[in-house]
DNA sequence: TTCGCGATTATGTATAGACATTATCGCTAA
DNA sequence: TTAGCGATAATGTCTATACATAATCGCGAA
């Protein structure tokens, strides 16, 4: 015998699944939950609040609870951190900083963030190395508005993600996964053929609506591939 | 004033997030919590059954609760319909099948997926147009043991994505992103010129176990990319 | 008819208590 | 010293209740 709150909550997933409650079906109430399984309305409520968590029901109080429309598709992918990486693969990692300056955005960039014209911004770019063979090129803009201690750090021991993560927590990113052909000079840092296929990851975070960085990072597409798994009932 | 199971999950995030819970920091009990709060044990165990669902903390009966090993981190990232996708737009969308066949499965894909061999797959490669344009090339087998009415399944109304997702709700997925250099072949029927970046997406699923269908859809690159949004917190 | 407002209702959050489950700790006996 | 076992302590699940909050419904007034 199960737990009465997993036995609602793959009755109701069953249901949402088959297709029998489709996109919009209002499921039954907490109270007629809580007749039909003859239990407390805490315990319907738990099920209830956790579907909705996992994005499978939307609730609104008053008007009841109804089946989630299917958002487009999603996928969770793994991004690799280099260091561990290379660590579980027995490898030496290490990193070079090619480029650092600090400057007034510029206007695409400032477009993408939502930061105003002319904010600071300390400007990275960072090759990946691993066993001597370069792994990724990283271009980063890290704001200083809402990390003015990134302006003296010199990234010795850490590499500036590495970094940025144990000093600042965020709560919010967008990614972005793009497939281009190398240009002559990426490809030459990146040590492959003019036109090879990259992936390129984008990721751009906040903490609590302020800015914190955006980084583009390279990786050769015949090395690097991402990796994720995906269970949309938990 | 916030709500009180909130700011009891701020501390303890900001405090994960931070670096003062390090990982494998045995975390306070619940009746520490609680004495702290001036709480009820139920907000407590609300709050850290959450973050332990979002994998930030692991539970252990009588061991107590510590803060989880960082795993790598995820994007979440969408994978769009293309049916969707052009309604939203509002330009024609259609697709056409250029390959059925029903063939065992080959030593590489049962590898792959866990298959014995000799499983009969159903083959198909599908092109993705809009506006005349095409905009990705599938190639998908499908588990004829599995799925065994697509036997008969012409394809005419729906795509094979599409129609699979409405027959065989998916429970466990895995995905792959890669780049790579479109071959002549593959150029030719995305209307790009050899070599240019491609963006691969793989996707294996399973129901319950039991393998539906892989599917590896190409995009061109300089046409397509993967979008995503991720909120630690929820 | 339509606008506004109060009553109603479903969900959201929280409490205090109960019993179940499962590791661990520490004592006892071989 | 060690194997085994019972006490103990922490989390897991559930109940019954209370009050807060938000959105809708329906009634009455303009």
């Amino acid at each position: 015998m199960k737990h009465l709150h997993q036995r609602i909550r793959d009755d109701i997933e069953a249901k949402i699944m088959s297709g029998e409650w489709a996109p919009g079906y209002r499921i039954p109430f907490e109270h007629e939950l809580m007749a039909e399984y003859g239990c407390s309305r805490m315990t319907v409520n738990k099920v209830l609040s956790t579907l909705a968590a996992n994005g499978l029901i939307t609730r609104r109080r008053r008007a009841g609870t109804v089946v989630a429309e299917p958002s487009s598709q999603q996928a969770v992918l793994q991004i690799q951190d280099f260091a561990l990486e290379a660590a579980r693969a027995g490898v030496e990692y290490r990193f070079k900083i090619l480029h650092r300056s600090i400057e007034p955005i510029d206007a695409a960039a400032a477009q993408r963030t939502g930061l105003p014209a002319g904010t600071r911004m300390l400007c990275l770019s960072t090759l990946h190395v691993m066993d001597d063979v370069p792994q990724a090129l990283e271009q980063r803009l890290i704001n200083l508005a809402t990390v003015p201690e990134a302006d003296k750090e010199t990234f010795k021991d850490d590499p500036p993600g590495t970094w940025l993560l144990r000093r600042v927590p965020w709560t919010d990113a967008e990614h972005i996964v793009r497939a281009v052909n190398a240009d002559g000079a990426m490809a030459k840092r990146l040590g492959v053929q003019t036109g090879t296929a990259c992936l390129v990851l984008e990721r751009r975070t906040w903490q609590a609506g302020a800015f914190v960085t955006e980084a583009r990072i390279t990786y050769p597409g015949d090395r690097h591939q991402l990796v994720g798994r995906f269970s949309p009932v938990a």
